[in-house]
RNA sequence: GGUGAGGUGGCUGAGUGGUCGAAAGCACAUGUUUGCUAAAUAUGCGUAGCCUUAACAGCUACCGAGGGUUCGAAUCCCUCCCUCACCGCCA
């Protein structure tokens, strides 16, 4: 969410910012801007009455404990009453509205986020590594974790529905390897405390890290308890200190979470994504920061490095790529994507997604620290993949096939799957 | 799920309709004093909104949440949430 009086004391610095994402936001931001003024005089004149009443009901008070008949001027006060009822239902429509307008603008692109419309014109920041080469033609994760009876996509469809799978024997195995892997790097070589969330939310959760109101279609819905299937950790481990004014010491906050994630993926379908490329649930450690303004911008280069950390370690051929303007999401106002070479696909998967919102996220809950001088001030808060497991289980199985089908498990992994390859 | 007891400021804890944003203590901050540690003493010490300002100040709201009664609610009524205890059920 973004400050309410920088909207209003910048409005034209605002529009053109947010003219660099792709969405045309200029009219929310008049709206806005509009309704803040009805806002504003509408709450000036209920405090105004407020105040007459509490003044009014104090005589009253004094003037029965005197024995006075206080009847005449009961009946005035009563129609002030009346009346901070009328205006108070305007101001408190038009402070709704202004909130809703507020969720419902994107975050501010950092400077530093290059300025761009699409996708094509992200940068490349850097490579890590080289394509593998094959004396024979790589296959594909579906063939090759099929064939050796790791993954099953029939039984997903089966039991759920289709873009769910059953890993079974080897494949779940290596599954379990890889989040143990994963959360022992990052807890015990980058100083991550590890956090194991409930995996449904309150829709405020949502509202917090941007998901709601906007895109409610991509998240699963519980109506009857009104709770939400997360669609990634950041939601619920973000959340654990909304509405909290943290100690400046306690900054920043390192967390690592491994969670299923769940996506509707609504309009997604027949997107060319085939087995476990875009699924409805998949596996994910989640990073997540809570830090001051001053160092988050230094916060998103270490986290982005403890992610590339982890291919680095299974010996994947990577590179990374910078959002530009055009591209981000929504609350985000710098993101680094990490995609690893899948020889099998013949293209490069996105398995991690490093983020500084800035304060974006840190409004929406009301999320603070008390800085040197007392004052409270918004956090900032990070959070990226560290990474996402299925399509680090495709990377991984495609990049180590063997000529015979087998799966070589690269060193670093082999303690946590306990063998030296499948098949 | 049932019954009972509770939810007040960073913590403890008063307050059952009227100048209560809320006593007191602890903690914390600052000053003073006894030549240090410590003690004593004074002052300050919640969050947000509005209106203003060079700054201060002022006003409003907030005593789990939301409604209601009233001229006036921390205090009375209703609904909900959470915590604790016991019972039931259960991985």
């Amino acid at each position: 969410m973004l400050d309410i009086r920088l909207i209003r004391e910048n409005p034209d610095l605002i529009k053109q910012r947010l003219a660099n994402r792709s969405g045309d936001f200029a009219p929310i931001v008049d709206e806005v801007l509009a309704i803040d003024i009805t806002r504003r005089t509408a709450e000036t004149e209920r405090q105004k009455l407020q105040s007459d009443r509490n003044r009014i009901s104090k005589e009253i008070g004094i003037a029965k404990k005197n024995g006075q008949d206080t009847s005449a001027i009961e009946t005035e006060v009563r129609g002030i009453g009346s009346r901070i009822d009328e205006i108070g239902f305007e101001a408190d429509a038009a402070d709704v509205r202004q909130r809703d307008l507020l969720l419902g603008i994107p975050n501010l692109p950092h400077d530093a986020c290059p300025v761009g419309h699409s996708a094509e014109e992200n940068p490349e920041i850097r490579v890590w590594g080289t394509k593998p080469c094959y004396d024979f033609q790589p296959k594909d994760h579906t063939v090759l974790g099929q064939a050796l009876g790791m993954i099953d996509f029939e039984a997903g469809a089966k039991i759920t529905g289709s873009a769910f799978v059953v890993y079974r024997g080897t494949g779940a195995r290596l599954e379990r390897a890889l989040i143990n892997f994963l959360l022992d790097l990052h807890t015990t070589q980058h100083g991550y405390t590890e956090i194991s969330p409930p995996l449904l939310v309150k829709p405020e959760c949502l509202v917090g890290t941007g998901q709601l109101p906007k895109f409610g279609d991509q998240v699963y819905h519980c109506p009857e308890d009104d709770l939400y299937l997360i669609p990634t950790a950041e939601v619920p481990v973000t959340n654990l200190h909304r509405e909290e004014i943290l100690k400046a010491e306690q900054l920043p906050v390192q967390y690592a979470a491994y969670t299923p994630c769940f996506r509707r993926e609504a309009g997604s379908a027949g997107l060319g994504t085939r087995g476990l490329i875009r699924m409805h649930q998949f596996d994910k450690v989640e990073l997540v920061k809570i830090t001051t303004p001053e160092t988050s911008m230094a916060e998103l280069e270490s986290l982005t490095a403890n992610a590339e950390k982890v291919l680095q370690l299974l010996g994947l051929h990577y590179r990374i790529i910078e959002l530009c303007t055009g591209d981000i999401g929504f609350g985000s106002a710098k993101t680094y994507d990490i995609e690893v070479w899948a020889p099998g696909q013949g293209t490069y998967l996105e398995v991690s997604s490093c983020s500084t919102f800035g304060d974006y996220q840190a409004r929406r809950m009301n999320l603070r620290f008390k800085d040197a001088e007392g004052k409270n001030r918004f956090c900032h808060t990070l959070n990226g993949s560290g990474t996402a497991l299925a399509r680090l289980f495709v990377a991984l199985v495609e990049t180590y096939q063997q000529a015979d089908g087998s799966i070589l498990i690269p060193e670093a992994l082999r303690s946590h799957f306990g063998a030296e390859k499948i098949g």
